[in-house]
DNA sequence: CGGAGCCGTGAGAGCGCTCTTTCCCACATT
DNA sequence: AATGTGGGAAAGAGCGCTCTCACGGCTCCG
């Protein structure tokens, strides 16, 4: 930076001005300045910056989830779930203008104490939180580290964090609905992790729509977000249930399963049995029949967590604020 | 760290050794310097440790893509590729014993400036680069700039480079040799997009394989590693080559597209038609039949990519090594 | 014509750490 | 008793930047 300010006949703070873009500084010496930059071919340490500015540029995208047996399986699911692949593409796409990147941090419960350890040190301005199990402590510690964050859908316990969230309970009417207008009489679901708060709400959503309109006694299984757990939901729920012609499943991954499940069987889809899923995933495109689905805008949901933090960061007392989003039904061929 | 170095009646410096795990410190004095650093809540700031260490403990991973149409679909498709997932995967597992965190940075040619001038801030030690297609401009760029890197596939271009590669012809042969055993006579098979050289390598690895047997004029058809791409260059080569009892996808997600027409058109797998994907992602276990396919270890590849990268870091000088992994074919019943 | 006010620049004090150098003291040696 | 030796702690100089504050020179107004 010496270099450069001797090169432009300057003194260092007028270096710093150009490059930090203040508009105080005339355009001439502003010119030989940025032409001494480039012929110094001079680059800001970002280290020594941040020392000073008390900022990093970078956020943390934390994603808890529960504790599986071993690690290896536990990343192999986390990165490989197009959820996962939607937020971080989302969250990607908001930042990159503002020239914020983004430290991925998988976690389940027994590494907590390294991560609160990364946000404390200062690495990052802030976090964007995926959390969705209901006994989850992290989204809590993180709000009493007193760093900006961003929880990817309402906390289960009562603390005063922003959180950015899709109407469970809507998305889950909007899926009952359908198989009501094609029909359906006994319709049934596969509900998520029922200690996932989502989970619990498009089941309770779902059940709670289908009891205003006379059904009771709706058939539920839990399933678990993977393919395969959706594949087996169906065959146990046809099993206890055979009679079943409308089938609500809380993601698109299962749904994907359970449509296998459900042909195998030799119903067919929808005429025999109709199908929503919930997500609107690439998933729903890799089914046949093409999956009808509760579209879930998880890109623009995660874009929105990065916005809110970017407003965080930027003035710091600001009041936690939460967004929901609509869920929208896309009609394709299995319902 | 006055604080703390007044709490425990010492100096900074001492406190600095105890942090830093030096071993000349009296075992007395480092306990007095840990309860100081207990009851002070002391947190290092990683900043100032930065800017003197030269250090930033934490790496990038850039995954550098062609050019897209538009942005949006461009970073769904990358994070939502089971491919990438494993590696992100893979490479987060080794790096996260040594606290060490990754970046991910999505990149095609429109912005790769972008990512240069920000490896050249010095925000990350050093680079994991992901980049596939023949052109791409981004691995010489990155090692010009000198920084510790290490490449996904042999560069096309001899840069002096370290990089970690499958052994992808050997790969194309276990899947025609199985094709063999199992009694094929019309093989034929769905590459990946030819400016790729992993996509141009199977090809060349299975036609070769199959002309030293006697079999010429091998068909092919070109993909894009996408569902829809295979299922697509299923119907194409299907409707050329009705004939065919043998196929080769070059990736699982395409192979899973390809089963789909191919029993869409009326063929049983693998009795009519034997297929061989190439991956061993979860794809294959999405698949019915469940998919035969060559196993490339993704994640391993990835973790050593991770571990040569950090051998780089700690020791600058060293030379580029690189390391071929081997296929190995998985049967299962598609072939 | 003198002083107030403002714009643009320079000087210099840190930001919080690491690491080399220096120093002290206890103990061994002659 | 004087000198040598070495372990362990302290002192202090940076690392490369930002940002406040002071100041010089200009315009403008009374």
């Amino acid at each position: 930076m010496d270099q450069v300010a001797e090169a432009a006949g300057v003194s260092r703070a007028t270096v710093s001005r150009v490059i930090n873009g203040a508009p105080s500084v005339d355009a001439k010496i502003r010119e030989m300045v940025q032409r001494a930059i480039a012929e110094t071919g001079y680059v800001p340490n970002v280290a020594a910056r941040s020392l000073v500015t008390r900022r990093s540029n970078s956020v943390a995208l934390v994603i808890s989830e529960p504790d599986r047996p071993d690690n290896h399986s536990f990343l192999n699911r986390i990165f490989t779930d197009p959820y996962f692949g939607r937020i971080t593409a989302g969250a990607t796409g908001a930042l990159r203008p503002h020239d914020i990147h983004l430290v991925v941090i998988p976690t389940d419960s027994t590494d907590h104490h390294q991560v609160i350890r990364y946000l404390r040190q200062g690495h990052v301005d802030g976090v964007l939180l995926i959390s969705s199990h209901e006994q989850d402590t992290l989204p809590r510690q993180v709000h009493e580290l007193g760093i900006p964050a961003v929880v990817s859908a309402r906390p289960t316990s009562p603390i005063a964090v922003s959180f950015v969230d899709v109407d469970q309970r809507l998305g889950a009417r909007l899926a009952a609905e359908r198989l009501l207008t094609r029909g359906c009489r006994r319709p049934a679901t596969i509900s998520g992790p029922l200690d996932i708060p989502s989970g619990l709400d498009r089941l309770d959503g779902f059940r709670s729509f289908l009891a205003q309109r006379g059904f009771t006694d709706v058939p539920a299984v839990e399933g678990d977000f993977t393919r395969a757990g959706g594949e087996a939901a169906a065959r146990r729920l046809l099993a206890e249930h055979p009679e079943l012609d409308g089938l609500f499943v809380a993601s698109d991954l299962m749904a994907e399963g359970a449509l296998r499940a459900v042909q195998d069987l030799g119903r067919r889809v929808p005429d025999d049995l109709a199908v929503v899923g919930f997500d609107d995933s690439s998933a729903a495109l890799d089914c046949r029949p093409l999956l009808t689905t509760v579209r879930q805008p998880v890109e623009e949901m995660a874009a929105e967590m990065a916005e809110v933090l970017m407003a965080h960061i930027a003035t710091p007392g600001r009041l936690p604020r939460s967004v929901t989003f609509q869920p929208t039904l896309v009609v394709r061929d299995s319902a």
